[in-house]
DNA sequence: CGCCGGCTTAATCAAATGATTAAACTGTTC
DNA sequence: GAACAGTTTAATCATTTGATTAAGCCGGCG
């Protein structure tokens, strides 16, 4: 069903497969494997939400290992690289925390349970430690993260010079940031539980949180 | 082997098995399901690291549900119920922060994969949450949730009348002192890979963390 | 001793699961 | 429209895995 009347013709490449076929499967091992982790993911699961046969997951990808990379990447570049862009760019470091606050937690309300599908990801395989870093190789974040750590650390520098900051290295500074925006989330189902939220009451404590987490954050800051 | 030479009559009681294999029993649980995951646990791996026969598993507790929840409450009820009744006693608000802060790092810091062990459970398996607060019922934390956030808004709607503190509410409260405190070690893979940093590395972050942690909080609350 | 009951093990079972295979289908090309 | 290449499926395989079973072990007690 839904079948494509215009094909292009593949003449030489290696096997070419139907690419809307494979995002249907992409977006089907997403839904699962965020849902119950990779170890809890089953294949056939995933066929099923794709409403395709379980050979054809593997007829795309090769194994279960593979899909399973395939998604942990994305979830991986769609977190990580925007926020180190943030915190390397030449805005202030209070444009910073308020592009930072605003970008995360508005990605996040929109994605709720990628930060706790990539933290058990990072925690129960140590592998994807190294596929963490690969996958933000390949996305060009200008300079990776010494240089975007050594950038702040002189911002920081420069205001404490004027007096207008109490010191904090840049670790800490973006360790705290990081932190205040992305816990809750990945903790959602224990806040949830312990404040007694259902999925809105979570949405709606987030979007007070929106007004407060900026001044909270550069109220700490003050000398 | 290490037989008990002195073995307690059990009159009347169910099945009461010997103590010391239940606990190494329990404890090789503890570190493949913290490592693996439930669901990326194998039983055949917990008996060969507790040095005994699969079949003992079954023989002790029922089935891997059951180990795996007991092990879940257990770690449960060490993250927990310590950080609220700390939050729900009588001390000062300043008072709470440094204690809470000295608190948590000093524990996750002897048990730093806990946070990510429990945060994966809570995500991956619905069932958790129920658990989470089943476990907390057993331990009597004198007044639970509610009463501990009444009386954390209380203490600081006090001090902001005073006007030595910026109004903020106590969910907001907690949960950015919480953050702070757990999520270096729920995302500790991912500061590793990012930070360049291995055991040694991280464990002398949240050293210099513990030093500067309080402070960047409390400055936070000024008015 | 001899047997009794709780503990422990080796061996095995049945179901689940990732992967493969061979056949069927579909649109394209000549 | 017949042959072809890429795509999809139903059926099946081999392994893994949680769970069970039946037999062995070991100390205590009569």
């Amino acid at each position: 069903m839904t079948k494509k009347s215009t094909r292009k013709p593949h003449p030489a490449s290696s096997p070419s497969r139907d690419v809307a076929t494979e995002e249907r499967i992409l977006e089907a091992a997403r839904t699962v494997f965020i849902r119950r982790g990779t170890a809890g993911a089953r294949m056939r699961e995933i066929a099923q939400e794709a409403g395709v046969n379980q050979a054809l997951l593997h007829y795309y990808f090769r194994s279960k290992a593979n899909l399973a990379e395939a998604v942990f990447q994305q979830a991986a570049r769609r977190l990580f690289p925007p926020v180190i862009a943030l915190l390397g760019s030449d805005a202030s470091l209070d444009e910073k925390v308020e592009r930072v606050v605003e970008h995360e937690l508005r990605v996040l309300l929109a994605n709720p349970f990628l930060p706790g599908y990539v933290l058990a990801e990072l925690n129960q395989d140590p592998d994807r430690a190294r596929q963490l870093v690969e996958a933000m190789m390949g996305t060009r974040v200008e300079g990776f993260a010494p240089q975007v750590f050594a950038k702040l650390a002189a911002q920081i520098a420069e205001r404490v010079a004027a007096g207008t900051m109490r010191p904090i290295t840049a670790d800490q500074f973006a360790m705290n940031l990081i932190s205040l925006c992305v816990f809750p989330f990945a903790a959602r189902p224990m806040f949830c539980a312990l404040l007694q939220l259902d999925a809105d009451g979570f949405a709606g404590m987030i979007q007070r949180r929106k007004e407060t987490l900026v001044s909270f954050f550069l109220g700490a800051l003050r000398p």
